[in-house]
DNA sequence: GACGCAACTTAGAATGCTATAT
DNA sequence: ATATAGCATTCTAAGTTGCGTC
């Protein structure tokens, strides 16, 4: 069934092939323009909000690419307040740049004695820990009994013991699989161990005082209808449920999983009141929030005891953590933006909609009691341990690994040596495009574009969606026409391209750029004669576009760009801002700005904490309050001063400067607290982690930190850690990108 | 070369946990 | 002792890519 697809490349309608000399640009500002983008580092064309962008934010008239990029989300018709906030961003952002270092030095401090703690003391539970820490200080004071004392010391001692005992016991189990030779092509393992998914809880169907009306009559609901019944009362909080598409596909499929009487009942989801199922949800919420240590206690050994039976497989011989070894319990489909499938009914999966994969004279996993899995097969070609097909979509989903593991690590190491290849011959391909764009076939240049689009602002290749399966969002491929606004002059800038469209998970992508001239004529050509709804690239797609990368280089495919770029831009930014004379906390704010910066440059974006406003609100209080503080410091100095003036009396002298250096700390902190707020509305929306664990090479990371003499676990947590541990292991401080 | 699907990476939201502030 | 903030972890949706098929 061929399904309608968003802006058909045949329907749309050919753009006329250009004359030559209409786009033969010759060597004007443009070239030159581009030229010194080219060169900014290592010849190394640098991406555009780090590249040229970020520059030009030094000068005043230009914007910063922060505010730029206006990272609001297109939903429920929330207009974006692009300008009056811009304003503010920049000035946030400028200052920024000078003082962050306010509340990150305040985290990190915290941070970094917790840490050293930590190795001190050694691995130990909090609790003990606490204990210890106040103990000490009892000790201290002089107030302890001596027995008290005695069992501190040793507990420490013990506790240190421990820690390190643990540390070497989890360093010798690691695998170090990057020392060994890589298994021939396609072969993931030998030997693939496991025990099967761990399945939820079946429904329990609810107590006879919590009920259902329809219509303000009671209706006594079977287990299944109350059931999906029950999912939607508990989210009745969330947005979700009065948005219309939601709510329709959930009474749709609702009604499915009725009986005949109560389907014949059911007509109109407005007339139904779940009011006792979500006040039951919301008390069940209270009740986990206020339990007692002792059953926080057991629900964690029983959590941990699942994990230890369901959460670790035998990979060659290794015991290694499965990422996601839970199959999803049923629930209502919560998809991103405007999508069409929200609310409808995930279905629950049952061993018999599983397929096991491991290996032949492993021990098979014991599907449930009663039940028997799909298929069991023994595929060595692939790293996924089960898998079943979901309902909404159709797509298979799947149990893989822990990303610290030897089949994730291995894929991750690869994919950063592919975008290492990609800097050694990125100028000639560059080279190649710039020709292309002055192709007499019109596939070529459309190739040219977008190959530039994906460089330099490192956009997502944007394959092809089917219309009514999902939100409509787009990458660099898939834009229309509609997403693109063309000025020949804005702001100072010449040829400047708008973008403006909703990307993965339907964040918002708003830039303007200024591009050569070539590529802005090229662009006025594919847009020639068309509608918003058409395709910008219309002869050109995905799979056309990686043939081609492939040809340049191999392995090189669009996202590739993506890796590369990101790898790159830390790596300069890094050794732009970060200088071996700073503090520690210094460091790590150069570290956080560099990795920031690629985060801009991937458009990651998080909306703003639910709190957001209100700890704003109250860090503004607090603020005031200083304010006030200081000016009554201020007038104390005055009067100090005056009195110390028409007096003699050396000790007014001594006052003075006390009063004065009152109103020093006072203004200090003062200081420190606005920094604070302005880095928390710059971060409002700015989402590090994802560049951090996907783009950036971690060498480059481990590398900085030998080279800046900051402990690793500064920048990388213990997941982080592990998951990165080929290259902590590896890398040497001179290592290059 | 278009298409559909399988397999895998990348993504932000939701939730959980812990240290710290009150 | 309790509330809160902020980070870590979990969850699963949403992308990309390659391959087989016609």
């Amino acid at each position: 069934m061929a399904k309608a697809k968003r802006g058909q490349k045949a329907k749309a309608k050919k753009p006329r092939q250009s004359s030559p000399s209409e786009n033969e640009d010759g060597p004007t500002d443009a070239s030159k323009r581009f030229n010194m983008a080219v060169k900014q580092e290592d010849g190394d064309f640098a991406p555009q909000q780090m590249g040229r962008k970020r520059k030009r934010q030094d000068v005043p008239s230009a914007s910063a690419m922060v505010q730029k990029k206006t990272t609001l989300k297109k939903e429920d018709g929330e207009v974006s307040s692009g300008t009056p906030r811009k304003r503010v961003k920049k000035e946030a952002e400028e200052k920024i740049e000078e003082e962050e270092e306010g509340p990150t030095v305040s985290t990190k401090r915290k941070r970094t004695k917790k840490e050293i703690e930590e190795k001190e003391e050694g691995n130990t539970v909090s609790t003990k820990r606490k204990r210890t820490k106040k103990e000490i200080e009892e000790k201290e004071e002089g107030n302890t009994v001596s027995t008290k004392q005695k069992r501190t010391k040793k507990e420490i001692e013990e506790a240190r013991a421990l820690k390190i005992k643990k540390k070497e016991e989890e360093e010798q189990q690691r695998w170090r699989w990057w020392e060994e030779e890589k298994y021939e092509y396609g072969v993931k393992w030998k030997v693939l161990e496991h025990k099967g998914p761990w399945f939820p809880p079946e429904y329990q169907p609810l107590p006879k005082d919590v009920r259902f009306y329809y219509d303000g009559q009671e209706v006594n609901l079977s287990p299944a209808a109350e059931e999906v019944a029950l999912f939607f009362a508990q989210m009745l909080d969330h947005e979700y449920t009065t948005k219309e598409v939601f709510r329709n596909n959930f009474f749709k499929d609702w009604r499915k999983e009725m009986t005949h009487k109560e389907r014949v009942l059911i007509q109109d989801l407005n007339k139904c009141d779940f009011g006792e199922l979500h006040n039951m949800h919301k008390q069940k919420v209270e009740a986990r929030k206020s339990i007692t240590k002792e059953e926080k206690l057991v629900i964690k050994e029983a959590n941990q005891k699942i994990v230890e039976e369901y959460g670790f497989c035998l990979l060659d011989h290794h015991r290694e953590r499965i990422g996601n070894f839970k199959i999803e319990p049923p629930s209502l489909f919560r998809g991103r933006g405007e999508h069409p499938k929200q609310g409808q009914l995930k279905k629950r999966i049952w061993p018999e909609d599983v397929i096991i994969n491991c290996s032949k004279e492993s021990r098979i996993p014991e599907p449930p009691k009663g039940h028997h899995w799909k298929e069991v097969r023994h595929d060595n070609g692939v790293t996924w341990l089960a898998s079943w097909t979901e309902n909404i979509q159709g797509s298979v989903k799947y149990i893989m690994l822990n990303a610290n593991s030897k089949l994730k690590g291995e894929k991750d190491w690869e994919k950063y040596e592919v975008a290492r290849r990609l800097k050694s011959c990125v100028a000639s391909i560059r080279q190649h495009y710039q020709e292309d764009l002055k192709s007499k076939q019109m596939a070529t240049r459309q190739r040219a574009v977008a190959l530039y689009f994906i460089d330099k602002l490192a956009l997502r290749a944007g394959n092809e969606k089917e219309e009514g399966e999902t939100a409509d969002t787009v990458g660099c491929c898939s834009l229309r026409v509609e997403h693109l606004t063309l000025h020949d002059h804005l702001e100072g800038d010449d040829w400047v391209v708008e973008f403006d469209f909703l990307g993965k998970d339907c964040i918002r992508y708003y830039n303007k750029v200024p591009v050569t001239k070539k590529v802005f004529k090229n662009l006025k050509l594919f847009m020639e004669n068309k509608q918003g709804g058409d395709d910008v690239f219309d002869r050109l797609n995905t799979g056309l576009l990686n043939k081609h990368l492939s040809s340049l280089m191999p392995g090189l495919t669009a996202k590739v760009f993506r890796t590369y770029n990101a790898s790159v831009t830390l790596q300069q930014q890094l050794r732009e801002l970060s200088n071996m004379t700073n503090n520690q906390a210094e460091k790590m704010l150069s570290y956080n700005r560099a990795n920031r910066a690629v985060a801009i440059l991937c458009n990651h974006q998080r909306a703003p904490p639910k709190s957001f406003d209100q700890s704003m609100a109250n860090l503004q209080t607090k603020i005031d309050a200083r304010r006030e503080q200081l000016v009554l410091a201020k007038t104390n100095l005055k009067e100090a001063k005056k009195e110390a003036k028409s007096s003699s009396d050396p000790k007014l002298q001594t006052v003075v400067e006390r009063k004065k250096k009152a109103v020093e700390r006072c203004e200090e902190q003062l200081l420190r607290m606005e920094v604070q707020a302005t880095d928390r509305e710059e971060n409002k929306q700015i989402a590090l982690g994802t560049s951090k664990l996907n783009y950036l090479d971690p060498r480059i990371s481990v590398a900085w930190c030998k080279n800046m003499e900051v402990p690793l676990d500064k920048i990388y947590n213990k997941s982080q850690r592990d998951k990165f541990a080929w290259a902590v292991d590896m890398t040497e401080r001179d290592f290059q990108f």
